[in-house]
DNA sequence: GTCGATGCAAAGAATTTGCAGGACC
DNA sequence: GGTCCTGCAAATTCTTTGCATCGAC
């Protein structure tokens, strides 16, 4: 299962970015930066806000909310609707590279991230037969990982 | 762009399988079960509500949610949430034949589905590479679909 | 008759929005 | 100093749940 480190160079792209289109600068919103460019995969709205909390960095929800918006449009993360709770985000990787799809466990909710060069290609390919521009793409596997089959943690 | 013909079965199928594992028949219920048997692709518990009310068929949307909730567990349907709004379901494809996955566009929402042979190819050699079990998977492909791009709905 | 199914309305959870005050450039 | 940003709380939207009643087997 491939694991990459977290991306350094993330944050200052989304700084530069946000600046260069009109944003402002604010503690909050470079609390959720920071936050956000630390990670190696996905987080929620609510993972982002009781961090922040945890670290004495009071930022309200709202604006956690209002930050992904902005880095959406930007297309500086992604989001991720992998199931009935909340989206998960995670910083976009620019250029393509370390770009990663999940593995979803059924059983105790991880999202484990994994690479494919034969799926990427596989899209790629599939990209230029459709007619329409296709600008992401996501791939979500469902299943039960190792630990909770382990465990027995489904009956089914 | 694939196409193929609802699935007549389905309906059948999903009957069988409700009343095999201790399940009850109902109006409503039937209700549902036929028009998600109609799907070509995915509708949202909303959708379904409401057709049916314009039928004049009266059946609750807590009663779309928790037949949907079933159909699921039994794997004869498959959720799908394709972005911020609600979840959307259709039929689960017995067998795996025809099965499909979905172009999403950014501009007016429509979820367009598609078939890719390479794709589910590399999905398969992928599991067996994967430790965990994988039981289910979809590929999720953004972007903005012609008709939008010719109507420039979108200025970007 | 028993036990599951239904509808309604209330409860929950996630996300968005209005607004008054504060911070950045 | 104007404009963007923030926090809070209220509002929305989607989904789940409690409960009394009804219907299937």
């Amino acid at each position: 299962m491939s694991h990459h480190a977290s991306h350094p160079d993330w944050i200052q792209l989304a700084e530069e970015t946000l600046r260069e289109n009109g944003y402002k600068a604010s503690a909050p919103r470079s609390a959720v930066l920071e936050l956000i460019g630390r990670q190696v995969c996905v987080v929620s709205a609510h993972d982002i806000a009781s961090e922040l909390r945890r670290r004495r960095q009071k930022v309200g929800i709202a604006t956690v909310y209002r930050t992904l918006e902005v880095l959406e449009e930007l297309r500086l993360v992604q989001r991720l609707d992998l199931g009935g709770e909340s989206a998960r985000f995670e910083p976009a990787t620019p250029g393509g590279h370390h770009h990663h799809h999940h593995f979803v466990c059924r059983g105790c909710g991880a999202a484990i991230p994994f690479e494919d060069a034969a799926l990427e290609r596989a899209i790629e390919e599939l990209g230029q037969r459709l007619h329409a521009s296709v600008e992401e793409h996501d791939v979500i596997l469902k299943g039960v990982c190792t630990d909770c089959e382990e465990l027995g943690v489904l009956a089914d």
